[in-house]
This record gives structure tokens, sequence and C-alpha cells, in this order.
DNA sequence: TCAATAATTCCAGTATCGTGGAAATATGGA
DNA sequence: TCCATATTTCCACGATACTGGAATTATTGA
């Protein structure tokens, strides 16, 4: 991942509405959300919405599509895999020693568990 | 680790010349680098270089310790893993499928490839 | 104590961001 | 075609962020 596809993913993941708005699409899986559902459920403007899901659309780390009158926005599963991927290398390179313990983070998380060691 | 504190983080690493300290504390090690080595390899004045430092500091990303004159900064490598696991977490809760990579990325990460999967 | 160096704080100018009202643009149904 | 609904675009206001000059605060050495 290129840094600045990276300073924009963290941009866009650093504002507390922005990021709600993503918890909820990581939480309603590949089919996602349609806009104006996020926004009745947030309480927040129509418009005011279309600006933050197109802030995190340019971003990478929703995608969009139509259908009929709605419009739904799903997280990027692949985009935060990549970040976080970002955030390993950006970290382990050159000091080995210190991020031991990613690996097992991601292991004792429960949606990794089903995959062990290999 | 908590919303707010992943979203100062983010907002911390949301900015180019911050990215960049970032990364070249990352690399320099736990000993870290003063503040003004830093802003002098990015040819930065030293107000705005402590202001970034400041605001990396806030968010948690590093730590500062003075020495004689100087101030070193060294990222805090630890936060940085809470992160991850912030972004991991906040990812594969309730969507387990999506998330298998993130294990293979972080044992692949040279870094941890030294510990095996035990 | 004084001077030199390192870093921070204060402050102001400019730019960018977050917000939402109003208008415009899809889309589907009658 | 006309209307209702969903979403986006346009626009402007207030708030916040980035930057760097000037002054201030540590710290060391003479």
């Amino acid at each position: 991942m290129e840094t600045n596809a990276a300073i924009d993913a963290f941009a866009a993941l650093a504002q507390g509405t922005r990021m709600e708005v993503f918890r909820r699409l990581v939480r309603a899986g590949p089919e996602g959300l349609p806009a104006g559902g996020v926004a009745r459920a947030l309480e927040i403007p129509a418009n005011t919405m279309s600006t933050h899901l197109a802030i995190l659309e340019r971003a990478g780390l929703v995608t969009s599509r139509r259908e009929g009158r709605l419009v739904y926005y799903a997280a990027a599963f692949d985009r935060v895999r990549a970040l976080i991927g970002f955030l390993l290398e950006d970290c382990c390179a050159g000091n080995p020693e210190v991020c031991g313990g990613v690996a097992e983070i991601a292991r004792q998380a429960a949606c990794c568990s089903a995959k062990p060691s290999s």
C-alpha cells in the first residue's frame, strides 16, 4: 500500500462520525447498508452523511453500489487488511524484535482462530 | 484500545510530515532520535517539528526523554500494536470470514518470521 | 554568571475540514 | 408524464489544522 493511500485512509478514520459509520458498515458485512439507513441510525442529515461516505469511499475503505433507489455502502475489507499490512511493515521494518505480538493478536482474534498455524 | 485513542492515533498519522517523522523514528529503534536531528533531516523548522512531535506524543505513538540538551523521541511500538489490534477487532467483529489473511500478513512480515507457530 | 545550543511555547496568517440548508439529480411507481 | 423517495452536489459559515517567526525555557560549558 502506498503511503498516500494509507494517509488518506487514516484521515478518513480520524473523525468520530466516519469512524462510527465505518464500524456499522463493518458489522453489516459485505452486503452493506443504504446511505439513508446509516444517516437515520446516526441521526445525521443525509447530505452530511453523503459527504462522509464519499470521503470513506475516496479513501478506498468502502465501496458503493446502487440498488434501485438505494445506494448501498459496504466496508472494503481487503483495504483494511492492506492498511494493517502497511502498519505492520512500517512497524517491523528494521525492528524485528518489537513486533512479535502482532501475529498472536491476529491469531487470537475470534475471526482468525479458525486458521491454525499450518 | 479506546475509540478516541484510535482516532487520535489515526489523525496523528494522517499527515505527510508526521507520517515521515514516525517512519524515521520507527527505523531508529527504541533509542529514538533527537528532535533537532529529525527537523534537520526533513528540513523543517524546529518549532514546526516540535508541534508535530507533540501531536504524535499526545496520540501515544511516540515517547520522549531528555538527555542533556537533547530530547529524544522514540516510536511507541506497543501503541502501534494496539492500533493494529483495534483495526483487527473492528474488522473482524462479526465478519470472521473476511479477516483470514491478517495472521498470515503478520507471520510473513520479516520481523515475525522468527516466531514459529508454537 | 554569561554565552551558546536545543527545544518549546506563543501567536498569527492561511488553508482545509465538518456541517447542513437549498437545489439538483437519479430511480421507481402511479 | 408526474410525483415521491433517495442521494448527491452546491454553497457558505464556523471551527480546526498547518506553518513558521519571535520570544521563552532548559541545559551545558566557560
